[in-house]
DNA sequence: TATGAATGAGCATTCATTCAT
DNA sequence: CATGAATGAATGCTCATTCAT
C-alpha cells in the first residue's frame, strides 16, 4: 500500500516540479529531458510514472483544477447574490489568481483540437460537465431563492460557454485587455433584466 | 519572353487544391511535398506562391470565407427578422454547408494557441472583427427598426462570443450533437425577452 | 563583330555589376537570382553570357587582376630600390588599395581547395605564374644592377610563397593586424643580407 | 544503472571511424548520415558526442595533430642540425606520411576563408600558434648553439608562413611535385648565409 | 536575345521513447 | 527502482539551372 501511495505522490511531486516549465514555455517547446532534469529524475524515470510526455499536462491540469475548485467554491460561498456569484465564476477568464490554470486550458484546448484521442477529449469532457453543473447549480439556487427570473435556467450553456467564448477570442487575436470589462458587462446587463425586483 | 502566369488565380489554385487535405489531416500532419504534389506542382513552386507552408492556410481560409461570406449576405437577406438572422448567421457553427470553414478555423484556432505568431494572430483578429462587426449592424438595424430593445447592443459581445465557446466546448468534448439546438434556444430565449411587442 | 564586342563588354558590365554584392557577401552567400538583380537583367540572361555561378567571380577577378597589374607596375616603376619595389609588390597583401581584389584572391583559394577544378586551378597557375615571373624579373634586375648577391634568385620562391602563406595565416586565424610589419621587416632583414654594399 | 560508457574514448572513435571519409570526399561533401553510419552509430548519436557537424572534423584534426606532433618531436630529436631540423619541420607539407592531417589542413584553410567562424578562426589560431612557437624554439636554439646568426630569428615570421605559402600555391595550382625540393632549396641557401662557420 | 516560372535534390538537427544495465 | 545511452523518423526551405515562350 504504502508503495502506491508513495508512486502516486512522487507523479504529482514530479508534474507539480515541472508545472513553471510547462506554464513558461508550454508542453510542446518542452523536451522531456528538461522536464526530467526539473524533476530532478532521469530520463527514464519519466516514464515509470507517466505513459507519455503529454499525461504530465494530465496530472498537472488535475492538481490544478481541484485546487481552482477549492479555491472558487470558497470564493463563491462568500458571495451573497447570485450575480456576484457568477462574476466569481467568471473570473477564472481574466484574474491573475487563475492564469496559471488558464494556461493549460489553453493548451488542452488546443491539443485537443489538433489530435483529438478519446482519452483526452473524454478528460475534457468530464471537466466541463463539471463545472457546468455547478454553474447551473448556481443559477438554480438563483431561482429557487425568488432572486431570478427562471427563464434564466434556458440561457445556463449559452452563458456557459460566454466565458469560452469571449476567453478564446482574445486569445487567438491576442487581445486579452478588456476581458473582464466585457463578461461583468455582459452579466450585468443580463442580470438588470433577469432578476426580480425584491 | 518567359510564361506569363495569373500569379494571383495561381495561388487560389494552389490553395483550393490542396483544400481536402488539409481539412482531412490538417496543416501540421502535412508536408510541403504532400501539398506540392496534390497540387501538380513541385515542392520548389509552392515557395513561388507562399513564403510558408502556413500561408497557403491562410489563403485558403481568405478563399472560403469570402465564399461564406458571399452565401451568408445571401441568406440573411432571406431573413426578415433579426431572430432569424442570428440564427442564420450562428448556423455557421453547425451547419454541414459550412464544416470545411469550420475545419480550417479550428485549426487556426488550436495553431494561435500553441505557437501565438503575430502574422496569425493579425489574420484572426481581422477575421473575427469582421463578422463582430457584422453581427453589431444586424443587431443595430434590429435596434433600429423597433424591433429589439436597445440593451441588447450592450449583449452583442457575448452574444457573439457564444457561438465560438459552444463551438470549441463540443468540439473539445466531441459532443457536437446539439449545437444548432442549444445554440438557436439561447436565442429564442433571449428575443422572447428582448423583443418589443409589436 | 559589333555583336560579339557587346557580349564581351556586357559580361564585363554583368560580372562588374555584382562586384560590390560579390565582395560583401561572398560568392557562396549569394543566389543567381540575387546577382541578377544587382546587374538588373533576367535570372536566365545571366546563363546566356556565364556558363555558371562561379564564372562571374572567374570574369571579375580578371578585371580586378588587369586593374591592379596596371596599377602595381606604375607603383613599382617609380621605386628606385630593389627592396622598394618588392615592399610594392608585396603591397597587395595588406593596403586598403587592394582589398577587393584581396577578397576575391580568398575567394578563389577556398573554393579551389574545395572543388579542385581543371578549369579553375588552370585559372590560378595561369594568374600566379604570370605574378611570379614578375616578381622574378625585379629580382633579377636588382642582380643585373649589381644591388643584390645572385643567391637571392634562388629564395625567389620563397619569398614570392612568403606572402601568400602570411596572408593566408592571418586570414585563417582573424589576426590580419601586423601583415604589413611582418612582410616589410622580412625583407628588409634579408635585404641588410643580400644587398651588396655600393 | 543505465550503461556505462568513456564518453571521450568513443567521441575519439567516432572522429577516428569517420576519418578516411572525411579525407576522402571533404566535410562539406558528407552528411551526418553517412558519417554516423561509418561509425555504426545512430545518426542520433552523433549529436550524443558532437555538438555539431563541424565538430568531429576539430576532433579529428586534434587528434591527427597530437600524432603528428610526437612523430615529428621523434623525428626531429634524431636530427642534429638547425638546418635538418627545419627541414624535417616542413616536411609536414609533403611527406606522404603527414597526408592526412595536411588533407584536414586544407579543408580547414577553405573553410575557414569561406565561413569565417569565431569557434574555428579561435581554433586555427591556437594550432598555428602552437607550431609556430615550436618552430621559433628551434631556430632559437641554432642561435644559443652559436649555430646560426641572430637576425635569422627576424625572419621566423617569415620562414614559417612559406610553408604555408608554397603549399597553398601548390595547392591551388595542383602542381605539388616540386614542394620538397623548393622548400629545402630555400632553406639551404638561407643557412648557407646564415650560419655561422664553425 | 531575354526572361522568369518551374523544378526537386539535398540536409542538419531534434526528441520521444526504449531498454540494457 | 532508476537511469541515460542509443536511436532514427521526420521536415521546411533554398537555389542553381533549365527551357518554354
Amino acid at each position: 500500500m504504502a508503495r502506491i501511495v508513495d508512486k502516486i505522490q512522487k507523479k504529482k511531486d514530479i508534474a507539480l516540479a515541472c508545472k513553471d516549465l510547462i506554464l513558461q514555455k508550454g508542453l510542446h517547446n518542452l523536451t522531456v529531458a528538461q522536464m526530467a532534469k526539473e524533476a530532478n529524475i532521469g530520463k527514464g524515470t519519466t516514464y515509470e510514472y507517466f505513459r507519455s510526455k503529454e499525461e504530465i499536462v494530465f496530472e498537472l491540469a488535475l492538481i490544478l483544477m481541484q485546487e481552482h475548485r477549492k479555491v472558487l467554491e470558497a470564493a463563491i460561498t462568500k458571495q451573497t447574490t447570485t450575480r456576484q456569484k457568477l462574476k466569481e465564476f467568471s473570473s477564472f477568464f481574466y484574474t491573475q489568481q487563475h492564469k496559471e490554470l488558464r494556461e493549460i486550458y489553453k493548451q488542452f484546448i488546443a491539443l485537443s483540437l489538433l489530435h483529438p484521442k478519446t482519452e483526452m477529449l473524454e478528460f475534457n469532457a468530464t471537466s466541463i460537465q463539471g463545472y457546468f453543473d455547478w454553474f447551473k447549480e448556481i443559477l438554480q439556487e438563483g431561482v429557487n431563492n425568488g432572486e431570478l427570473r427562471p427563464e434564466i435556467l434556458q440561457l445556463s450553456s449559452g452563458m456557459f460557454a460566454l466565458g469560452d467564448g469571449l476567453f478564446i477570442q482574445s486569445a487567438v487575436t491576442n487581445t486579452l485587455d478588456d476581458l473582464q470589462q466585457k463578461t461583468e458587462a455582459y452579466i450585468d446587463t443580463l442580470f438588470d433584466i433577469m432578476e426580480i425586483a425584491q
